[in-house]
DNA sequence: AACTGTGAAACCTTTCACAGCT
DNA sequence: AGCTGTGAAAGGTTTCACAGTT
């Protein structure tokens, strides 16, 4: 077990290490609604306004840009700009960061295209896949590279999307893996193994769907069974 | 202790009333875990071994499991087709709910085709779609049909997905709520405006990968400024 | 002996409400 | 007056650890 003395370990020295992870995956929506909010000629936005455009509510705001330091100003809001700035930077959307994609599927051409990737300082800057059909085609710019040159284009520093089939996304994934990439996104259905040093993040397209089953089958359940009427809106 | 001396509190009747959120977006994970297993021939799992299929931990498993009741034997683990029932009909996978996706791009012909969606008993049952060259083709086994189209394929009980672009999202959500849907699952980058009783859920393809983006770039900060060398392996 | 089901503790997130700055 | 930044309260989730069952 721990030892009793709890939690005063780590030093001092990591100022900005505490952005907690429910903030951090709010922060592309913020900068999208910023975005937005910049291209309708806004300036400064109270948090209330930011919020609504964002999909949440204030007071959650609030507390996610006090995680990053302060930056609007009391009895006014926040400047737009400065705002889309620092979470930019806090993203780490500045840096050139090389965004490797395998797998060009449906799926990998609709991510390789994909207004939200390709926006803001995130665009994929390689394809690969497996396929000699597909290898050589041109795809939002890009010319289709195979699988096999990934140690050319991927390597530590990139970060690798995988849109494999859930077949040969294992296999990708450990050749990322040997050639250094240590930040993969995986859009296959399947659990992958990384070693511990590798950020490994997952979306799943249909589990949002099967989420909304779930509560599309309550209300129909609810309505079969016994609920007294019109309970609920 | 079941339900003895201290079932005390809140009504009876809402018995399963209570599955929370976490609990309810882990289960299509611990479906396909089960499948899985189920091909390998396994009859029964431990939590242990379902845990480590469906990649959590298994005292999360087993607490997330006791939330839809007790189905598994002491001593022994989870009779695995049980389960699979079990968390079926949970989700509400048996019962004939329509699905209907509106945007039959990249993103929609991927979606249509997904196995994660056509597996078990969740299928995209009608394609839409806007434009004129897209319409009368046969895709994943449908022919796509023109948007306007939608009264005729959507109504209450379907599930309606948008993978429409951005600019054309809210109006096609408008049209789905006009025509009596209640749950959406929208890819568009953008925030919907929705009536209070509509169930409306996002993914986001870009958030995760800005995720990621974050953390590389902490990794990469980190490295660059203070660290105490060489401090993790 | 093996493994589930579950209170209780630890942890994380959201919301409230207001002090404090402009 | 208006709006941010933030302690403190409330609520939800995960982990622990063990009682209970086969």
């Amino acid at each position: 077990m721990t030892s009793s003395s709890l939690s005063h370990d780590v030093g001092e020295q990591r100022r900005r290490a505490t952005v907690p992870d429910a903030t951090v995956a709010r922060l592309p929506l913020y900068l999208r609604a910023l975005h937005l909010l910049a291209e309708q000629g806004y300036e400064t936005v109270s948090s209330e306004e930011l919020a609504e455009a964002a999909g949440v509510n204030s007071a959650k705001l609030r507390k996610d840009l006090s995680h990053l330091g302060s930056y609007g100003t009391r009895g006014v809001g926040y400047d737009v700009t400065h705002l889309v700035e620092q979470i930019s930077s806090q993203l780490g959307l500045g840096r050139r960061c090389s965004v490797v994609l395998v797998g060009v599927g449906n799926l990998g051409r609709a991510l390789a295209g994909y207004g939200g990737f390709a926006n803001r300082g995130l665009a994929v800057d390689a394809l690969l896949d497996a396929d000699e059909a597909t290898v050589g085609q041109q795809i939002a710019g890009l010319t289709v590279r195979h699988v096999d040159e990934l140690g050319e284009v991927a390597g530590p520093g990139s970060i690798a999307v995988i849109a494999t089939p859930a077949a040969a996304a294992q296999e990708v994934c450990d050749r990322l893996v040997a050639a250094g990439v240590t930040s993969i996104l995986n859009f296959a259905p399947v659990v992958l193994s990384v070693p511990a040093h590798v950020d490994l993040r997952k979306v799943d397209l249909a589990v949002e769907l099967q989420i909304l089953s779930f509560h599309e089958h309550r209300k129909a359940a609810g309505a079969d069974e016994r609920v007294p009427a019109g309970a609920s809106a």
